[in-house]
DNA sequence: TTGCTCCTCACGTCACGTGAGGTGGC
DNA sequence: TTGCTCCTCACGTCACGTGAGGTGGC
């Protein structure tokens, strides 16, 4: 995915199907911080995909901008943590078990 | 702590600083199920920790009841995850790293 | 009887999304 | 100029907490 902001607002908004003042509302709570060129954000894939769990965490899960915040920091740290599984011994008993938990509550933060 | 419900309604609103209808409503969601004595409610020493527990989360953490849910539901999870973790040999050179990261989760839905 | 419970209905407040209005620079 | 952006202000809607009102059984 590319990293550097390439989506300038409308398209952003397209294709997260966010309203643009929604996306410059995160941006002012701090739940993303797409690039600026000049005055102009700019939205990377990597924002796009952003946009797309927070609109999933807040129209089927039902949070609200707190829960969200929780939740992306959380998705955060247990995707630190698979990372720290992986450093187990492959076949280690416990290895597949912790992985596996990780697992399940990564999935109850994403869609499908 | 006491399992089986010991308090009724007015005590366990007292106990907790939350409105009686509060109560109601935090059980017609689901959030919490107490026993009952006859039709009356009866809330155990557990019910009372986990009231105070959804009230930081909604007074704090500024959740609204889809976010305690879900961090309740994850914070289950978690306390799983960090008995699986002790399973590992005790000086185990990872298992301190896990047990560390799943303890600073479980801080962000816990107060102090 | 008294003080509690039970329930439902309804209001006030706040968070949130969206719209409008006026601006300026590619 | 056109179509976009920038910003702020304000409204509508909904979730949520709380209050009132009428009930019934220890």
């Amino acid at each position: 995915m590319q990293r550097r902001g390439v989506y300038i607002m409308r398209v952003a908004s397209m294709l997260s199907g966010m309203h643009p003042q929604t996306l410059r509302k995160y941006e002012r709570v701090g739940l993303l911080a797409p690039s600026r060129s000049g005055m102009l954000r700019m939205y990377s894939d990597e924002d796009i995909a952003l946009l797309k769990m927070i609109k999933y965490l807040v129209d089927e899960v039902g949070l609200n901008l707190a829960g969200v915040d929780l939740a992306l920091s959380l998705r955060s740290r247990l995707m630190g943590l698979e990372r720290e599984i992986r450093l187990l011994a492959d076949h280690h008993p416990v290895r597949r078990r912790l992985a596996k938990s990780v697992k399940e509550m990564l999935a109850m933060l994403e869609s499908q």
